[in-house]
DNA sequence: TCTATATATATCATTCTGATATATGTTGAC
DNA sequence: GTCAACATATATCAGAATGATATATATAGA
């Protein structure tokens, strides 16, 4: 599904500016779906052109101009259709079932290392769901989506727990893996120069 | 991660073509990772320019020209270093959830269709992961993706039966959405002229 | 025979990410 | 009391990825 289309279905529960669409998607959507300013702000952009957003500046005493959207009635119609037309799918992309996927190429220490930092990922973010579900003014709807992602969690944890200490046991270091030919081309993450 | 470090990983399990690589992404890292031609074919000619891989031609008599590529000594190197160097961290983009957290603005009916959908998808995917985790010559981390995939459907299916009578039972429909008004300027899945 | 599917490579417009630039207000540290 | 860090707010851009399309051949099935 578009950021287009995520942005007219955010303004559908009330006006907005950018900004708090980027905290939507950071906080309610995270758990399903992320978007970044430089998708958002465009997608407002051409949703003004057709037809299906306005927006009117607010003048900014104790902050910035904020520009507050609000959907029309064609934008609200619209997202509507798409809606209903959109088929339900869902795909994952996981940086650490890659890794383990690989798991027999890394030394056991970091795999360790990789195990502990999923097993944090998931405690914060069931902690946060379990927040969430603590508000009360929810739909159904999204009270089930919350549900939906704590249940998840919680298989995750518990996969974790269970079959964290077969895998370390099955597994060998290599005795003589490369591990000083590092390739510095790809790993531009490192810190530059300063 | 970049789908470049992806086929770079995909090499090392055993030289490949292209097409070859799609399918791995279409299949075993189908549940975690996906990617297209127009990623894999690019990452390719970028990965033998950096020397990463090389490739020869096989001439086709049964089917066309074949570029099978080879991960060299620094292509293997530089995949473990990136491997160890990425942190652990994963990403739902899910159409599925997007829906229901939107469930109050649909017709009932279409809602229990997108549920239907989501079932048939869960069980066809755990159905697909079964048959993967009965061929034995998987490496243990390569098993545990697939137990953990297996763990995660079943958490999804247990909560779509436990919750989904709930869900419905809490839901009315709009007496006078405008479900007529639809738009068509962005429903273009639809049929073209011919 | 004719269609659909599988093998195989490649490109392209559109879209999205992640980084960066620009400004101002607030909060907390020392 | 100053200074860094963070939050609010908008915008753009290079690079990466998607999804579609083009091209060609072989096989399987209707």
């Amino acid at each position: 599904m578009r950021v287009k289309t995520l942005c007219l279905g955010a303004l559908c529960l009330g006006d907005a500016t950018g900004y708090d669409i980027k905290k939507l998607f950071e906080n309610a959507f995270n758990h399903f779906h992320g978007a970044s300013f430089g998708s958002i702000y465009p997608s407002l952009k051409k949703l003004e052109e057709q037809g299906h957003v306005s927006h009117r500046v607010e003048a900014g005493e104790k902050h910035p101009d904020r520009k507050l959207f609000h959907v029309t009635d064609e934008g609200r119609a619209c997202f509507l259709s798409e809606l209903a037309g959109t088929p339900a799918s869902e795909q994952l992309r996981s940086e650490s079932m890659v890794l383990l996927f690989f798991a027999h190429l890394l030394p056991t220490e970091i795999l360790q290392q990789k195990l502990a930092e999923m097993e944090t990922h998931y405690s914060e973010e069931l902690n946060y769901l379990e927040s969430l579900s603590e508000c009360s003014n929810h739909t159904s709807g999204i009270d089930f989506t919350i549900g939906m992602g704590k249940s998840v969690l919680r298989a995750k944890l518990d996969y974790l727990h269970n079959h964290r200490k077969t895998l370390l046991a099955s597994h060998r270091d290599l005795p003589d893996s490369p591990w000083n030919a590092g390739c510095e081309q790809n790993n531009q993450q490192a810190e530059s120069s300063s």
